[in-house]
Order: structure tokens, then C-alpha cells, then sequence
RNA sequence: GGCCCUAUCGUCUAAUGGUUAGGACAUUGGCUUUUCAAGCCAACAAUCGGGGUUCGAUUCCCCGUGGGGCUACCA
């Protein structure tokens, strides 16, 4: 069998969008899966969408997901005269023609179907001219395109890996344009030569290009050519069952970087979008991921981007990574706040309840905080009295001071704080909430122990004493 | 309008011509606990409708209906 070769064809058209970022991972899994190649091509044939920076876009964005490519990226701009050369063969093999017809005339006949409930499409008119004709308007310099002779009669039809058999009869096919006025090609041209010159087998693109492949195996048949294998997978949606768009959320690949997500979460997640190993996995590695993934897996229904289980996901994947690790990411969220304390231990603190690495920001944010903003009462736990916090706060200080400035680690003061509710007959909750409270002026934290020791003695201290002085 | 694709819990999905239709997220409750998370346990929740085929269909076929995509000298 012939080496597995992919390709990932993006326009520079904006950033990279998420929804074709899922098909690049499918188009990587499955070279990888192979040994194969995956190249990554960029179609940058509509002069008018081009966008400056996209081109880097996509490249960070592979780059930063880890989506090695072997060839590329090539640039269809560097080849017209390929795309050229090829439109003139199919017009002297009879599989094409020049069409003179102007927009003006398009729009036109376009209007009148549409009044008459007619289906829409060019209606040949070019297609029965003499070939003088074709000669002298080429000679008078009159502007063409050159378009794909669609056979009047007959059926189309493709296997696709996740579909089956798709059948198109030939006449709700109108004759593409290949060639624009401009001489830039169509997608439709370009691509199926690449594809061709590049020897690719598998031909993996999102469902909207489905209707439009009968009109990519009649070129190929044109020219000769052998079809490659077609995978169409669901498209990505949004929360209203249409396709995934700006108006969903953040669509562009590389913005769940900035959100705060883990590459590995995200391909993980999108994975899942429309293709599972048909039993309960549901985190994989990207080896797994490689070894299980399969194009006939693929669904057909297309996916809700569930940003929900993407943040759980995320979270799960945080928190097996280790503290060392995670400190390190989490840095540019922390605000230059990396010397202050121990970052591994800062961290520590939040690993359990982070869902996204942006997270640790709001999460720390009382730690760096010189004068914590929080209402007396707080302090005071439910059902008690302001008089016994405050004695309560006071002893609690009295302990803190007495313990050694290297005993002051959460297992040790765990202890110690255990020992004094238990000899004074007082409540966990009544020491406890006042003290939680004085260090991290929020309703919910994580433990007192854990953060009085990031904090270090000294600033327990005077965070308690503030707190008392706050009651009294 | 025409063409194409599609249909299992709210969401992502598994399964089989005969199952208590399974898992995950979310939601709700419980346990744990100094609070909140995390974790553990539990609950809630689905085969779009109608015809066939069949002893039996959620599964196979047809027709509806819903949803989506395409319908550019964009990709």
C-alpha cells in the first residue's frame, strides 16, 4: 500500500478557526496513525481575502498545539502558472471552455431564476460557441473564465469513508468556474491539482465541501486522474445548531491559549467532537489518540462546541500536571506576583479548583493583597458572637506567635491549632472560620493551614491582628 | 426555491434485530469538611413522527418532520 498522505489546506483568509484547526488534528491523527505525511498547504488564490498575518496564525497555531508538518507550507500563489497550464489542457481536452459572460449577465440570469423558483446556476450560454468565436473575442483581449464542462446527463457518485455512497445527479450541476478572469484559479481547480501533484490519498475536509465534491471526481475523470479516498466529517456547531461562528464564543484556535486552556485539554476535547473510540474513554494522550483514532469512527451529526465539558476537561488535565509544571504556566497570569512567595506552594493551593490556567489570577489574588477588603462581620461564623471571635482570634494569634518560625508548615500548625480546640473544649468552627477569614477575607478558600504557610508567619500575624482590630 | 447531509438524555456520545438503552459534561441530593472547591456515592434525564420488513425494531427500508450545509469569477 502507498504512503498515507494529508494534507491541510487552509485560506489566509483571518486566525485560524477552531473548526478547521479539529480537521487539521483529524488530518495529523491520521498520518501519524499511518506513518504518513501530512503537509500543510496554504491556499491563498483569492487576492481580495487575503489577510496579512493569517499565514502566521495558522503556524503559531500548529505550532503551539504541536502539529508537526512534513512538507509545506507550499503556497498556491507560487504556482499559478500550474493551475494555468492545466485550465488550458482541460479546454483543448474538451473538459473545459472559455466563458465570456459578465458579471452583469450572472447577476441577471441569476435574478430571473431565482423570480421563477429556478434553481441557480450559469446557464451554458459560452458553452456551444463556435471556436472561431472563442479565438477572435481571446484575440480582441475580452475577458474569460474558463469553466468545467459538467456532463448534461448521468449520475456522480464518490464513496466517502463516513458517509458511504453519495450520488449526485449531474444536471443540478452548473458548470464551475476553474479558471477566474483575474487567471488565479477556483478552489476547485487548485486544489484537485495539488492533491493530484502531491500524490495525496486522503482527502479529510469539513461536510460543507460535500456538495461540491461531484464537481471534484468529474475533474479528476477529466483529466484522467483517480480520485483520492474522501472523508467529510460533521461540521463543529454552535449552541444553536449552526455552524460554529464568532457570535458562539471564541472561535479562532489559538484564543483558548490566551483563555487560559492547555493544548493538550483542547485537542482532547475537540476530538471528541464527532469521533470517540466506541467505548467509555474519554481522556486520551495524543500516543492514544494516535493509536485509536480512526476516520471510519468519524459521526455524521454534527457536534455542539460544548465549552462546559472543555472546562472540565481542562481541569482534569490541570490537575494531573505537576505543580512544578503548572507553576510555570501559570506565571504570565500572575501578574508579575512571582516572587512575593513560593510560587509551587501558591499554586498548590489552587490546583484542585482551577478549570483554566487564567484561573490563578482571581483565584491568588487575596494572597498578594497588603489590605484585604472584607466586611467585619465576616469573621463572625454562623450562629456566633462577636465577643467570643474575637477572643477566639486572639488566642488563635497568641498560637501563631508561639509556633517557630520553621514549624510553621500547614502539617504542623494543623496540629497544633487541633490540639488547642480539643484541650479548650472550643469548636473547629468557631477558631477556624474567624482565622480562615482573617488571612483570606473571602467566604471560600482553600484551608487556612495550607495558606498561612504560603503566607509565612509574619503576614498570618499581622493579617489576624488586622482582623481583630477590624472587630473591636 | 433547488441539491446534498443528518436525527439516542439539555450537551458530547455508546450499544444491539431481543439490553434494566451504557458512559461523560451539566443539573440536583448525600458523604467528607473550618468555608468553597476537589473527591466519592446517588438521582434526574433520550431512541423525532408515521408506515413497512420481521416472531420481535431504537437498530434495516420508505415517507414525513426537524436540524444543518451548499447554491460566488470565496474558500
Amino acid at each position: 500500500m502507498s504512503t498515507v498522505r494529508v494534507r491541510f489546506a487552509p485560506s489566509p483568509t483571518g486566525y485560524l478557526h477552531i473548526g478547521s484547526f479539529r480537521t487539521a488534528f483529524f488530518d495529523w491523527l491520521w498520518a501519524r496513525k499511518n506513518n504518513g505525511k501530512f503537509i500543510l498547504r496554504i491556499e491563498d488564490t483569492d487576492r481580495s481575502r487575503y489577510v496579512p498575518g493569517a499565514v502566521e496564525n495558522i503556524l503559531e497555531a500548529l505550532k503551539w498545539y504541536g502539529l508537526d508538518f512534513d512538507e509545506g507550507p507550499i503556497f498556491q500563489s507560487e504556482r499559478l502558472d500550474l493551475y494555468r497550464k492545466y485550465a488550458r489542457k482541460l479546454v483543448e481536452k474538451g473538459g473545459a471552455y472559455h466563458c465570456f459572460c459578465t458579471e452583469e449577465r450572472l447577476d441577471q440570469i441569476r435574478k430571473i431564476q431565482e423570480a421563477n423558483k429556478l434553481p441557480t446556476g450559469y446557464d451554458g450560454l459560452c458553452r456551444t460557441l463556435a471556436p472561431e468565436d472563442v479565438q477572435r473575442r481571446l484575440t480582441a483581449g475580452e475577458a474569460y473564465v474558463i469553466r468545467q464542462k459538467i456532463p448534461n446527463e448521468g449520475l456522480t457518485s464518490f464513496h466517502d469513508i463516513v458517509r458511504g455512497q453519495v450520488a449526485v445527479a449531474n444536471t443540478t450541476l452548473d458548470d464551475t468556474v476553474l479558471l477566474k478572469s483575474d487567471s488565479f484559479p477556483t478552489y476547485h481547480l487548485a486544489h484537485v491539482i495539488d492533491d493530484h501533484e502531491m500524490a495525496i490519498t486522503h482527502v479529510i475536509r469539513a461536510e460543507e465541501w460535500l456538495p461540491s465534491t461531484p464537481r471534484h471526481v468529474l475533474l479528476y475523470k477529466a483529466f484522467g486522474w483517480i480520485p483520492p479516498i474522501y472523508a467529510h466529517p460533521a461540521l463543529v456547531l454552535g449552541t444553536d445548531r449552526s455552524k460554529l461562528s464568532k457570535r458562539h464564543g471564541a472561535t479562532s484556535a489559538l484564543e483558548y491559549r490566551e483563555l487560559g486552556y492547555l493544548p493538550e485539554a483542547v485537542l482532547n476535547f475537540i476530538v471528541l467532537l464527532g469521533w470517540n473510540p466506541k467505548d467509555d474513554r474519554e481522556i486520551f494522550t495524543r500516543e492514544e489518540l494516535i493509536k485509536e483514532f480512526d476516520l471510519s469512527k468519524l459521526n455524521k451529526a454534527g457536534a455542539i462546541f460544548n465549552i462546559e465539558k472543555l472546562d472540565w476537561l481542562n481541569g482534569q488535565y490541570i490537575k494531573k500536571m505537576p505543580l512544578k509544571d503548572l507553576a510555570e504556566k501559570c506565571k504570565p497570569w500572575l501578574d508579575g506576583n512571582i516572587e512575593t512567595y513560593d510560587l509551587e506552594k501558591v499554586v498548590a493551593l489552587f490546583h484542585d479548583r482551577m478549570k483554566k490556567l487564567s484561573d490563578i489570577r482571581e483565584l491568588s489574588a487575596f494572597l498578594f493583597s497588603r489590605e484585604l477588603e472584607y466586611l467585619g462581620d465576616l469573621l463572625i461564623p454562623k450562629g456566633g458572637e462577636k465577643e467570643d471571635t474575637v477572643r477566639g482570634l486572639s488566642l488563635s494569634c497568641d498560637i501563631l506567635k508561639s509556633i517557630g518560625e520553621n514549624d510553621f508548615v500547614a502539617a504542623a500548625t494543623k496540629k497544633v491549632f487541633e490540639e488547642f480546640i480539643k484541650q479548650r473544649a472550643l469548636t473547629t468552627k468557631g477558631i477556624l472560620w474567624p482565622l480562615r477569614v482573617a488571612v483570606t477575607g473571602l467566604a471560600q478558600s482553600p484551608g487556612v493551614f495550607e495558606v498561612m504557610e504560603v503566607l509565612g508567619k509574619a503576614e498570618a500575624i499581622r493579617r489576624v491582628e488586622m482582623a481583630i482590630g477590624r472587630l473591636k
